[in-house]
RNA sequence: CGGGGUAUGGCGCAGUCAGGUAGCGCGCCUGCUUUGGGAGCAGGAUGUCGGGAGUUCAAAUCUCUCUACCCCGACCA
């Protein structure tokens, strides 16, 4: 491929409305043109990137045994009627009709659809398990598109739909698939970790979602120094630390706090340790509390973060999670944010694990402006219901026993579930088991965010010159950057010729032929971010070698012409 | 949807407060020179100043209104 005969569009100043890294970088290095919010062009660069993607998907998808075929985009608002969730899903289901007032949707997932066909297709168990895939553009109306391709509202995404005849053969359509994703990351030279994302009210771990790990990553994920375990940060548990509670060592006292609203104010003028202060949260009560308060205050240790998941399955609190707001609170306790506390709380509250074993710490007095340090428990205040409504930190134990708990974020690129009978029992998809009776086939289902994985790969790879792509899914492999193309015919012959033998090998090759400056034609590689670089200029070629640079490592050597092909090979499998 | 902001050539911006008929850098086109890390000189093209309405002799600038886009929150591949 000659750049000539490319439309290249690599820009020297960003737009200005791109912030992470990724989406600066995709606009520059020519991937994608915005059209529309969360809408996107993809030009030839991006395409080459999303095609090697999507090989990768096919080639691993097809191999665990999953079939492809291509649903519509465009899907009749009976289907969704049918299982409910026209009216469910919501406003990000994006809804028009067409010239005869009939209600359509542009799919933001298949269920739907893959169910009807499934249906209608499959009567034997014997024609099970199977597995559909499909890599198709969707759409949702988020609400708010962001990233550029990271949080597009129409993007590409693999999805794929396991049926079953039961539940163990569910679960070995869904091993399949962990299976199958973690070969497909690998492939692609991504970090990445698959993390337990719903432990599943009916038992088990029914949801792996798989994350590249990026320091800009949206997600906080969790997992184990040396166990298996990980989920994502609200699934977080924090047990109950292991130590007792040490004794009372100080008298409990009521000081004057002036001006003492945050816990950081509390500790930086009285010199309190912060993991003796405590954060006393006010949220709505559930309408079940006997004890007819409409708030509940939720305890957790000054350095911790109240996790709402956890803190809206309690019974006493309000699902979902609401934080009362001043006034009500004043109403209730008589004091404002920045002075509330245990001691002398005229409402319920719940403690933390840690706050249970927490000794002579300082809280606010429920009075303006006053705090109590020094408090005890069952000393000074009875201790609360206790129970684990805190975000874990960098360090806790594992919930497995085995190390500590490390947090990274990550960028959620795939998500695997087990949906059971969800879908085939709304819309009456069964077949004929062994015994002849009608039985609701158990599903899975399975995305990867294609253009998201795209996004994604630029954030773990880059540098301030622009993209490394990993191999597998650099736009082009080699970019031959030729010092002189019009200026010295042997320069010419040699890259065209250079060119060909690559590209005849099996090569991705992109030939710099615009004769530029060579520092905007090594600017412009770098951008793009191809793994490997030739220079051809003549005084290498009077010695018969190209000068080689690669992407990643800055590592430079020569080449000698007559081994070019074996010698990248090597390099680029290396 | 709530909060904050922006809109001027392909991109990045100035000009708006104190109205006088649009400018800078990059890019683009032509020519000459240059050619191992984003070249130099000379010449040139490109603007419904987001849309509409109003005030005024005169509006990018003031007023009203609409729209689009971006950032922060809840949602997700």
């Amino acid at each position: 491929m000659l750049t000539s005969q490319r439309l290249l569009g690599t820009l020297k100043e960003v737009p200005a409305d791109a912030e992470i890294v990724s989406h600066r970088l995709m606009l520059r290095a020519g991937l994608i043109r915005r059209v529309a919010a969360g809408i996107y062009n993809w030009l030839p660069t991006g395409i080459n990137v999303l095609r090697k993607v999507e090989r990768i998907i096919r080639e691993e998808m097809n191999r665990s045994g999953a079939q492809e075929v291509l649903l519509p985009a465009v899907q009749p608002a009976e289907l969704w009627r049918e299982s409910g969730r026209w009216e469910a899903y919501g406003a990000e289901l994006l809804r028009f009709s067409d010239r005869h007032q009939r209600d359509f949707c542009l799919g933001p997932t298949h269920e739907e659809v893959i169910t009807t066909l499934v249906k209608n297709e499959l009567r034997s168990y014997r024609q099970l398990p199977a597995n559909f895939y499909q890599i198709q553009t969707k759409f949702r109306d988020e609400i708010r598109p962001r990233f550029g391709v990271m949080r597009g509202r129409e993007f590409i995404m693999k999805d794929a739909y396991s049926f079953g005849i039961d539940r163990a053969s569910l679960q070995q359509a869904y091993d399949l698939m962990h299976q199958t994703y973690c070969a497909i990351f690998d492939r692609m030279g991504l970090q990445y970790r698959a993390v337990v994302a719903d432990s599943g009210s009916i038992g088990g771990d029914t949801s792996l979602e798989f994350h590249v790990l990026a320091d800009s990553g949206e997600d906080a994920v969790v997992f184990s120094s040396l166990g298996d375990y990980a989920t994502n940060l609200e699934m977080a548990a924090a047990p109950p630390p292991a130590q007792p509670r040490p004794a009372p060592a100080e008298d409990l006292r009521l000081v004057d706090t002036p001006d003492t609203k945050t816990i950081a104010a509390l500790v930086e003028k009285f010199a309190l340790p912060i993991e003796k202060t405590i954060k006393t949260l006010v949220v709505e009560a559930s309408a079940e509390t006997e004890s007819g308060h409409k708030l509940i205050a939720l305890l957790v240790r000054g350095d911790h973060e109240l996790n709402a998941v956890k803190a809206a399955a309690l019974p006493q609190v309000a699902s979902p999670l609401r934080m009362a707001d001043e006034a009500e609170i004043r109403d209730a306790i008589g004091a404002g944010f920045g002075s509330l506390g245990p001691l002398k709380l005229p409402i319920p509250c719940v403690a933390d694990h840690s706050v249970a074993v927490m000794a002579d710490f300082g809280a606010g007095a429920n009075v303006e402006d006053q705090h109590y340090f020094g408090i005890n428990w069952e000393r000074d205040l009875p201790l609360p219901e206790v129970a684990d409504i805190r975000n874990v930190v960098e360090g806790d134990l594992s919930p497995d026993g085995r190390g500590v708990l490390t947090i990274a974020r990550g960028i959620e690129v795939g998500h695997i579930f087990q949906l059971g009978a969800k879908y085939s029992k709304a819309m009456g998809a069964t077949v004929l088991d062994e015994a002849g009776n009608s039985v609701e086939m158990q599903m899975g289902c399975y995305g990867i965010g294609v253009t998201r994985v795209v996004a994604a790969a630029i954030e773990q790879h880059h540098d301030d010159k622009g993209i490394i792509w990993p191999d597998a899914i650099a736009p082009y492999d080699i970019a031959i950057v030729p010092i002189g193309f019009e200026r010295s015919e042997k320069v010419k012959q040699a890259a065209l010729d250079l060119h060909d033998r690559l590209c005849a090998s099996g090569f991705d090759v992109l030939l710099d032929d615009r004769n530029e400056r060579p520092g905007v034609m090594f600017a412009d590689m770098e951008l793009i971010g191809i793994p490997h670089r030739l220079v051809v200029a003549e005084r290498g070629l009077e010695n018969g070698v190209v000068e080689y640079k690669h992407r990643a490592t800055g590592a430079e050597r020569e080449i000698a012409i007559a081994s070019l092909a074996e010698t990248l090979l090597e390099l680029k499998s290396a």
